[in-house]
DNA sequence: TGCGATTGATTGAAGCTGCAATTAGACTGC
DNA sequence: GCAGTCTAATTGCAGCTTCAATCAATCGCA
């Protein structure tokens, strides 16, 4: 704690960076043991279950979610054919669409999020303490602030 | 700082996990604007530049990049058609091969860092104080040590 | 009103990724 | 020495993702 600090920014970056893709690997290897879907699917049915009447319009949707619209857009198809999302035309702009979690939906959501949350608390919570925790917090919140400010560069 | 603490876990899960997906767009934009190859070449090309005589033997390869080896074989295929990696064989197991960085990837290599480094600093460190990144560094070590040393599960 | 620019969503095509199977060589114990 | 098992790397294939193009509807404004 009070040793040294040689400068750490440069390798904390790295670090990052491996972290996630380590996670995310031992995440999607807990779903696909327990025979549920990918990782990105709980990530969109979560968006749609906290959203205003379990809906958003495909732009928020992949806002929210940082999938790309047309790559949201096929997501969107097999959670569809998977009976987990509807589409809805969206009544005050005709080009739009609703996506809606259906009552499918949202039980899977609830089943996957066991095991989920057991990986996030395995994996990444019981190695950082409450206090990190906010503090690493406040600096993402910064990061994400200033990285979506400027929208388009 | 001082105020009061709700538990910051959860929510940090998901910053982490945005984050992430926010600033590697930001910076596949950046190399994409300067007319450079992904971001995911600037990684294996480093990866070998540091290692001893600018060689790794393909898993290796793929493990310190977390990168699949299936995906890795043709990562390199990619590299090696565009000139910067060429594969070896290994004396010592005639299966194995080397992928080895040449000139021209160490030129490639340094004329990625100042677009990547330049991102990293505004997207990142710019919003990270030094003892942030210091303790962020050791949590995120603490998570790979664990994530990692449990090999198959 | 009506033309040009913009936005929402989708699609075709091409590239990338992962899984499972394959090939080749090495190691182990008998 | 050799049958059985394991590891290194690659490949076929199917699924996923991206980019650019498309189509439709809305907006801005003269």
């Amino acid at each position: 704690m009070g040793k040294s600090l040689e400068s750490s920014k440069g390798s904390t970056w790295a670090l990052f960076l491996t972290a996630h893709a380590v996670l995310v690997e031992k995440i999607e290897e807990r779903f696909s043991l327990a025979g549920m879907p990918p990782f990105g699917w709980y990530d969109v049915l979560w968006g749609l279950e906290r959203a205003e009447g379990q809906r958003l319009r495909m732009h928020e949707l992949a806002e929210k979610t940082v999938i790309s619209r047309s790559n949201l857009t096929r997501l969107v198809d097999r959670l569809e054919a998977a009976g987990l999302v509807t589409r809805e035309p969206a009544p005050e702009d005709r080009r739009g669409a609703f996506a809606v979690l259906t009552a499918q939906g949202k039980l899977m959501r609830r089943k996957m999020w066991p095991v989920y949350s057991a990986a996030i608390k395995e994996f990444f919570e019981d190695h950082v303490s409450e206090q990190d925790a906010a503090e690493f917090g406040e600096a993402l919140r910064r990061i994400l602030k200033s990285a979506r400010g400027q929208k388009g560069e």
